[in-house]
DNA sequence: CGAAAATTTGACATGACTCAACTGGAGTGG
DNA sequence: CCACTCCAGTTGAGTCATGTCAAATTTTCG
């Protein structure tokens, strides 16, 4: 719960009541490595912190194939917010690549809390705010770049979990294959290699 | 000014107070067709809706082929979050595609108005949460679909702008080129063809 | 009308995918 | 501790989707 009070108080320091608020409001769950978080068809009941672990949630298409639309590590939220918000089944799925301990807010909760602290309404605006601007950038190079800029870029943007991922993951949230991605590392790292 | 009270009515009804807030806060300000809204290199200073006409916010890559972002048509809000916030130079441009009528709000007045009245706090919320899964789930498509099942979603998703669009501009917000999406076009009305 | 821009078309190049085979761990059960 | 399986990763050959460049054609608009 400390991760998540301090994660706020970074953003907007909270009076002792809203801390309490928080308290009350959020509820740690575990998650253990492959379980599910939410399943397709299922609406998105919760707004998910993840205090330890990883979580990512993607999609199937027709063909079988997995896009994942994010990562969650240490710090981050996660929640399908489309479904979460107008109440409708998911087309997506969060699963727990790691085992993982979540605090979660239910819809009327998180409503709840915005009228007892209207503080959390800017809280949220802000925090979506800025993951707006991310998916927005990596948008912009997805349309943009090629795939191997893609992939440098997610190495620099993201150092601390390529280690935690494998290819297969990383290529899915790239928009890639892996065996495409294995290429791409081969040829980095002859590159680099010559220059050596 | 009252496509935008209409706007605001429509997710939150708003008090006389409020409305007089609002009136006072935005400035209405004309684009003609071609002219640049917002530069290379500048600070998004404003948050803009579109009361008539369309702007469009889009990038030039090194090799000079432009991507576009956004098409913002009446009622649609547009600005460079990231720049906006962190009030830093933005790497994206913003033009009129038609003769424009755009009111706008500075960040400045746009914090005094959050701090006034708390109900914009909400009502940003809500609007950034709709662009919000608006955003992912073309990052989705991106990601996961051929150029032609995008540019059919297209046709779907926004056919009043279909019209008002060139080709070219199509094709840069989908992500390819004019000439194949040219080629996609031609196929379409083959296989229509075919089918009648 | 005439110039500039948009669109189309052709020929060719390349990025990325598919499928199948192979390699090398990381568990797992005996 | 071994034998076995299973999955991630690699590699090769062939294919498909999309890009590039240049030229021809059509449309737009001053």
């Amino acid at each position: 719960m400390s991760s998540l009070l301090e994660f706020f108080n970074k953003m907007i320091p909270l009076s002792a009541t809203e801390v309490d608020l928080v308290r009350s409001s959020f509820v740690p769950r575990k998650f253990r490595k492959k379980q599910t978080v939410l399943q397709e068809g299922e609406v998105c009941t919760y707004f998910y912190f993840v205090a330890e672990g990883c979580l990512r949630m993607y999609k199937i298409d027709e063909k079988g194939s997995t896009h994942v639309l994010q990562f969650a590590a240490e710090n981050q939220w996660i929640l399908d917010l489309g479904s979460f918000h107008s109440v409708q089944p998911s087309e997506l799925i969060i699963d727990a690549l790691e085992n993982t301990v979540a605090l979660q807010i239910n819809r009327d909760d998180l409503i709840a809390l915005y009228l007892r602290a209207p503080k959390f309404d800017r809280i949220f605006r802000v925090l979506l705010e800025n993951s707006y601007v991310r998916l927005q950038e990596r948008l912009l190079q997805t349309i943009s770049s090629t795939a191997e800029a893609r992939y440098q870029r997610f190495l620099n943007g993201y150092p601390q979990l390529v280690n935690r991922l494998s290819q297969i993951q990383i290529a899915s949230y790239l928009g890639i294959t892996p065996e495409f991605l294995s290429r791409l590392r081969n040829r980095s790292v002859i590159s680099s290699k010559s220059k050596s």
